[in-house]
DNA sequence: TTAAACATAGACCGATTGGTCAAAGAAAAG
DNA sequence: CTTTTCTTTGACCAATCGGTCTATGTTTAA
């Protein structure tokens, strides 16, 4: 018969060291980062880090998971408060625009790994699509509501303005990790948002 | 006194080789992509490979410029032909559609390059921004032919819209490499131009 | 106290990394 | 021919890669 024990805690909290492996997949991206920054960044040794997330890989998709949740969250709060739809897009869109007018901005961290994924990594691009999918869905129901109220125009597509939307918030992040200028980053919200005047 | 002699000419084409390199980095990334890989597919001895073109991230950097070339310069003629200019960026924007609906799309390689580049490498940051500003330009030309022939409206902001096209024009690579599907390069481009129609 | 079940630190592994070097071969000038 | 200059091949290097494993706690139930 087995005794039923129980070991000592983890020393660590796991929701804090994922945390720290984002952040660096993020800056530096999947292959650029090794075990040895990551060990050290998250505080663990490598048993602890193998057992607890598994390998390199599955840590690394844990950290996108984490990141396409906080991310579609911040978004869909923004989105869906009271008031004007159009509103909400607009604060949306200027609060991108400030993030990644930051020069110490890094962009998108599933917008950068959609540049890094492996073309064979089925599991990988599944959740790269999942978050444009998700991130087109909060625009999608925004508009729609804008639609609805009258703020856009009845024959507007608002299919195609999502995904549109979708599309520019990947490339302002994109430029904005490069571009220390804020000057671009503005530029591309205000042609953005002159967009849903003319409705 | 010196004798002045002349060895063996290159068994291999340094431009045919510098092509296939820029290709294998697109594809998989600087980091992911190894010495053995692009000796293979370059075909040539590592010896020739660091004579010639320095080491992996001059390599890098001469394939990164390459490209920008190609591309920009593709850019330039399409949107300086002759008649509508707004038809030019229409054509321009059908043909980056269709680039990137394909399934095996591999997005941009400045875009990529633009999410992989270190912080701290400042001569990579440089190109990258500089590939934007030509972009940018090259749209803002047209946009401004545009303008000055009535097919936008007088108070049109074509500095902001020439970068938003811009963004638009990355954020539709990067998402193209990642989406099989071309039903969303199709709606990111067909609201983009709807944007136009307005003017 | 003892034993089972856990976590920790860090040595260790083969493989691969980017990069170098020596030896051999080929072309052209004398 | 020889000599000089260039190229090519492939062995070789230290360092690092991702990953495993052993040894040493440490905690808790019996």
């Amino acid at each position: 018969m087995p005794l039923m024990t129980r070991g000592p805690d983890k020393q660590f909290d796991p929701d804090d060291a994922l945390e720290k492996a984002m952040q660096i997949f993020w800056a530096k991206g999947y292959a650029a980062t090794g075990l040895a920054e990551l060990q050290a960044q998250m505080g663990i040794g490598r048993k602890s880090l193998y057992d607890t997330f598994g390998n390199k890989r599955q840590l690394f998709i844990k950290a996108l998971q984490l990141y396409s949740d906080s991310v579609v969250g911040q978004i869909f709060n923004e989105l869906n408060k009271k008031g004007s739809a159009l509103g909400n897009v607009r604060r949306l869109m200027r609060s991108l625009e400030e993030d990644h007018s930051l020069p110490e901005s890094m962009g998108c961290l599933l917008g950068v790994s959609m540049a890094q994924c492996p073309s064979d990594d089925g599991e990988m691009a599944g959740i790269l699509r999942r978050h444009i999918r998700r991130v087109e869905e909060a625009f999608y129901k925004a508009f729609k509501r804008a639609r609805d109220s009258g703020e856009l125009e009845p024959k507007t597509n608002i299919r195609d303005l999502a995904r549109l939307f979708m599309g520019i918030a990947q490339g302002l992040a994109l430029v904005g990790r490069v571009e220390d200028a804020p000057a671009v980053p503005r530029s591309i919200v205000n042609a953005a948002l002159a967009t849903l005047k003319s409705a």
